[in-house]
Order: structure tokens, then C-alpha cells, then sequence
DNA sequence: CACTCACGTGGATACGTTTTCAAGCATCTC
DNA sequence: GAGATGCTTGAAAACGTATCCACGTGAGTG
């Protein structure tokens, strides 16, 4: 277990200055002859600058941080690896954290990245605005991936909000009240997709369809709001937690309540996971009984029978898109990037019987 | 964007010396009243100590790196999740990188990690042992997960190799000459996993059983050799190399080229998931034309029709020991943790036709 | 009372890097 | 030829922390 060699080292036995090896190594000026010396001696010590000295010395962090809801949900995976290649092609460290879709996990991750000086941060939040403001006051340049935060407590009112992420969608400012957070954002065009779901469903013969939440889908309740038209009948719009045990249990207990309902969208893969689960087990054929289309393409929509009619969304490219904002974080960037959705249809969806 | 307070303020604004307000923090040995009053002091400011110095200081940054071969894979999100529940309750940093199951990026990510001073690892390696050797040699504390190195291609010797590792799973140091690596490990007892398959087909009247490997698969594929016993019908045993289009490419083959065959055992979810999509295209019924055994119990396997009988094993807690096992680096550790599988029979196998 | 011992404390140092600053030197211009 | 200009260079100062060491104080012991 030999010591690493430091600039100290290489500057002795170039004989030079270390001043001159960093310039050296960080691309600074110098002089041919000596710049060729330091390069030998480096590559011949097997120097590797020291990360530690040079973020004590710019008084940050390198890389950057990743908050995810759950890395066993596939949609965060092709982010969070789409993140990662990103990095990776950019050399730069990536610091992961899990919030399990809880705000109060979430508010001790940031703390702990805070504690890191990380000063760069893909999230996919779970907490509202107020949540968020801790690491935007600390300087962090923060991107948010796949949905927004929620606005302040105080400020949340139902339909202004709808309308505001519908506004957002559209890339228009909502309102003369300022947006609590001013956050670039990589998202799917979630108002689109659900439309596309909706009247593709429609076009079938579907009137009773029923919306499956999670936590962060608000822009999509909103988009099926907006798609079915008024008035929304609110027993057809179901919310778990963000556990498969909940999805269940609300894909479950929708279909009991209401078996008059023909079509569910599911608002993202564990939900569509739970909702085939839920049909099957009280022998509702799909889609002979009930038509089913899930938000997210993952790879095992193709396995079910039938395959899973789904709303793709480019997770991958998102988390790619995510990485690139973050690091040009210099220069004016993009307020938000919306990314487009595609209906693929498979064969869970079918005529209304 | 103010400035965070630092040791020195602190001190100064609890008229004592840095050294004490350090030594507060740190848990060390200070009189109550002061004690009192430097924590007071401490809320007060907000004061969070910057890991920047703390690392430099003690020449290593805290937390662990995490290396898994891709996060789209189910099994290796569960497995994440693990090692992030057991850093969270620790409060430790992750730094995370994804392999591609390629040695040489793995080598990269290791490089960039000796950067970062990061000195303790999880990995599911990718690379043989001549890979993992520069990581050891710098006094990195490494835990393999999920599967071992293949010992260095001098000493590559196929007969041998599978006796050792088949040894290994037994507990046994496998030979005089040396293992190349001195690394704890926590891995599936795929020997009896993959065993309890073979033999439960066997029951069904399997005679010609393939195997489905991926990269890694080096134990699973002996212990199917073993359990199937001599000889080995080598047309039966094909690889993917990782990625999807490669696994069902090899399963398509396999289908294609032995239409003999009554029976397959997958080595991964991701194989598991090309074998049912390979069958499908070349409609082949499961398990009326050929039965199916997948390694890896993830959330879709339920969801198939008919459901996937798979051999699981428990990812989830696979990354916390792991993670366990590197944080605790003091004190003696145990050389390996072999976890056990569990057979869980769904619909995908039948009786031979 | 002198001496030791234990303990609480703060000053100083080191960790490895980047960056500022001024100095040295050669070349160019008037 | 004198002054100005440009480029290369190294010494030194941070960055925020943990830890070594020496100092003082109080109690305990002979």
C-alpha cells in the first residue's frame, strides 16, 4: 500500500515550481520545454492530482448530487443512468441519494450534500418548495427531473395550481405572482402524453376511465382533469403512496368500488404494475374488462399479456438532459426543457365491452 | 446565498479555541459547561462542519463508492437501495457509478474514485482480479457484491476455476497457490439456488436443460454444471453479454438451434425477461412447450402469464450487509456472507410434454 | 508544603491543492 | 540604447478541519 505521490513530489523531482505543475495540469500556461518535463514526471510518478486539496481549495465539491424516489423502480434507474453517463463522459463523481418519496428523508439528504459542499443537484423532489428553499438559498444550482415541486403550503390552492402547471406546460408564466422557486427543470410533457392516453382511450368507446396516482403526479391528475373534461368524477381518481403495497391497495380498491369504470390509466410503472395485479386478482380480464394504458415504457410492458400499452417517456434522456443543465451551469440556461411522450400501443387496450 | 459560518467563528463566538469546538463535535473530552456552551453556540450560528476540511485533514473522504454493473436492472436497484438504507442510517455520502459490465469503464470509475480519496468500495465487479488490484494496493477497503472477480487470466484455467469457486461456496479455501484476492464478499448461495432449480425440473421430467448466462454468471453456470452432472451438453450453455439485445439474441439462438430442449434456467433477470420474449416470438408456450426458472425474483415476474417460478435471491439485503461490512472496517471481518436463495414456484414450469 | 498526576484548554501545524502577486528575463519599439 | 511589453515562473497565502503538544490549574498524595 504505497503513498500517493503529491504536486509536492513531482514539483521536487521536475524541479520545478508546484505553481507550475498545476498550471501544468490545469491547462494554464507554460512554456513548451517545461510543460513537456512536468508531463513526464507526472505520468512517471503516476500522479493523480488529489480531489480533496483542490475542493478544499475552491471551497466545493466536485460532481454532483442525485435525489431519486426509489432505485427500484425502473424509470428511475434509465435516469439515474442517464445521469451517470453523463457524468462519466464528463469525469465528474455522482453522490446518490434515495428519498424513498419522503420529504423529511429528502430534507436530511440535502442537509447531508450541503455538509458535502456538493453544490450541483439533479432531484426528482418529493418535498414541496418550501423544502427546496434550504439548498437554492445555499447556492446550490439545482435541476429538478420528471416533475416540480410542489408550491408552498400557504400558496396551494387547487385550482390556481392546476392551472399554473397547465400554464407551465405550455411554457407560459402563470402568473403576476411569482413562481415560489426559480429552478430549470427537465421534464416530460406529461399534458400531452395523458391527452394522447386519454383520447386514444376515448376513441375506443371508454367513458368511465379512472386515473391512478403517486406521489409527484399532480401535472398528470391535472393533464386528466383537463382531458376528460368537466365534471370530473373524483371516485375515478385514486392516489397511493408511492409503495407497491399502496398502489395495490388503491388499484384494488378502485376496481371494487367502481366496476362500472372500462379504462384506467396508471400514472407510472408501479401503479400499472399494481393495477394488472389488482385485475388479475379479481379476474377482471384486460382488456376485455377493463383497458389499461401505464405511464413509462419499461422493459417488462412487453412481457405481460398483454403487453402494456404505455405513455414512453424518455427516462434515460431526461436524466442525461438533467446532467447536462447542471454542469453548464454558467451562462443563461433553459428555464425548463420538456421532452416528448409516445403512445405505444401494445394490447391492454381495447373497445369498451 | 450566505455564507456558511466555520470552526473559527464558532469559536471565536463561544470565546474558546477552535480546538475545543472541535473536539465538542467530535465527541472528544471536554468540560460540561464548556460543552454546554459551544453547542449552544453551534445551534445558534447553524454551524454544520464542512466535510472539505475534515477530508483533507484526515486524507480521505468518508462515505463509500458503489459500483454496479447497470441500474436498469432490477436486481442491482434492490440491491443499491440496500447500501443506501445502511449509508443513510449511518448519514454517510454514496458515490455511485454504473460499469456497463465493462472492465475497462469499472477501471475508470476505480481511477476516479482513488481521486476522489474515496477508500472504501462496494462493487459487483465487472473486471477479473488484475482489475481489482490497484484498488487493494491503495489501501482501499473493498466488499464485493453479488459475485467475485474471475482470478487473472495467467492462472485462468476452466477446469480449475470452477472447482475453486464451487470450493469457495462450500467454505473451503480452494487450493495451496494462493487466491489472487483478499476481498470480503457478500454473495447468493447460488450453488444451492441454482441446484434446487435443476433438481425441481429434473422432477418434472426435464431432461434437456439449458442454462442462460450473463456476464458474471461464472458460479451459477458451475453450480448448473455440477447439479445437471457429466457431461454437459455444451450447446445447452450460452452467454449474452449484458445488455438485452445480446441476451435475446442468445436466447433466440437457443431456442432456434435446439427445439429439443424442454427446459431453461436464467441466470439473471434480464436473461429471464429475453426468454420470455425470444419464446413468445417464436411461439413457443410456456411452460407447455418449454419451462422456465428465472435467477432473481423482481415485481414483474408476478406478472406474467403464466407468473415466473424464479430462484430468489435478497438484493435488497445482499447491498445493506455489504455496506455494513465496509463501514465497519475495523476489527475482524468475516472473508465471505453467503445469503440464501429461495425457490419460489409460480406458473413457468410444467411437466415435460 | 512540594510533588505528581490528570484533565481541560488553546496555539500551532499539516493535509494538497489553486490562485494571486511580483519578480525575472527576453523581445520589441521609439 | 532606454524604456515598455509580454511571457514564464516560484513563493506564499489561503481553504476548514483534526490533532499534536505544551501549558496551566486543580486535586490528590507523600
Amino acid at each position: 500500500m504505497e503513498k500517493r505521490a503529491t504536486i509536492k513530489d513531482v514539483a521536487e523531482a521536475a524541479g520545478v515550481g508546484v505553481a507550475t505543475v498545476s498550471r501544468v495540469l490545469s491547462g494554464g500556461s507554460a512554456s513548451p520545454r517545461t510543460r513537456e518535463r512536468v508531463l513526464a514526471v507526472a505520468a512517471q510518478l503516476d500522479y493523480r492530482p488529489s480531489a480533496l486539496g483542490r475542493n478544499l481549495r475552491q471551497r466545493r465539491t466536485g460532481g454532483m448530487g442525485l435525489l431519486v424516489p426509489d432505485l427500484t423502480d425502473t424509470f428511475y434507474g434509465q435516469l439515474a443512468e442517464g445521469v451517470l453517463a453523463c457524468a462519466r463522459s464528463a469525469g465528474e463523481p455522482v453522490v446518490i441519494g434515495s428519498t424513498g418519496d419522503d420529504p423529511e428523508q429528502e430534507s436530511e439528504l440535502i442537509g447531508m450534500l450541503l455538509e458535502q459542499s456538493v453544490d450541483r443537484l439533479i432531484a426528482v423532489p418529493a418535498g414541496d418548495a418550501e423544502t427546496w428553499a434550504p439548498a437554492v438559498r445555499a447556492g446550490m444550482t439545482v435541476v429538478f427531473a420528471d416533475r416540480l415541486p410542489a408550491p408552498p403550503a400557504e400558496e396551494r390552492d387547487p385550482q390556481a395550481a392546476a392551472v399554473d402547471d397547465l400554464m407551465l406546460l405550455d411554457g407560459l408564466s402563470p402568473a403576476p405572482r411569482a413562481r415560489p422557486l426559480d429552478v430549470p427543470s427537465v421534464v416530460a410533457d406529461d399534458r400531452a402524453g395523458i391527452r394522447t392516453a386519454v383520447r386514444y382511450l376515448r376513441g375506443l368507446g371508454h367513458r368511465r376511465i379512472a386515473f391512478l396516482g403517486g406521489p409527484g403526479h399532480d401535472r398528470r391528475v391535472a393533464a386528466f382533469r383537463e382531458a376528460v373534461g368537466a365534471p370530473v368524477d373524483e371516485e375515478l381518481v385514486v392516489f397511493g403512496t408511492g409503495s407497491r403495497d399502496s398502489a395495490y391497495a388503491a388499484a384494488s380498491g378502485l376496481f371494487q368500488s367502481r366496476p362500472d369504470l372500462s379504462a384506467v390509466v396508471a400514472g407510472g410503472n408501479v401503479l400499472g404494475e399494481a393495477a394488472v395485479l389488482a385485475a388479475r386478482e379479481l379476474d377482471l380480464r384486460v382488456p376485455r374488462d377493463v383497458s389499461l394504458i401505464m405511464y413509462d415504457d419499461v422493459p417488462w410492458a412487453e412481457l405481460c399479456s398483454p403487453p402494456l400499452t404505455v405513455v414512453a417517456q424518455p427516462g434515460r434522456d431526461m436524466g442525461y438532459r438533467a446532467a447536462e443543465l447542471v454542469l453548464r451551469s454558467g451562462g443563461r440556461r433553459p428555464r425548463g426543457v420538456v421532452l416528448p411522450t409516445e403512445l405505444i400501443v401494445r394490447g391492454s387496450c381495447g373497445p369498451r365491452r
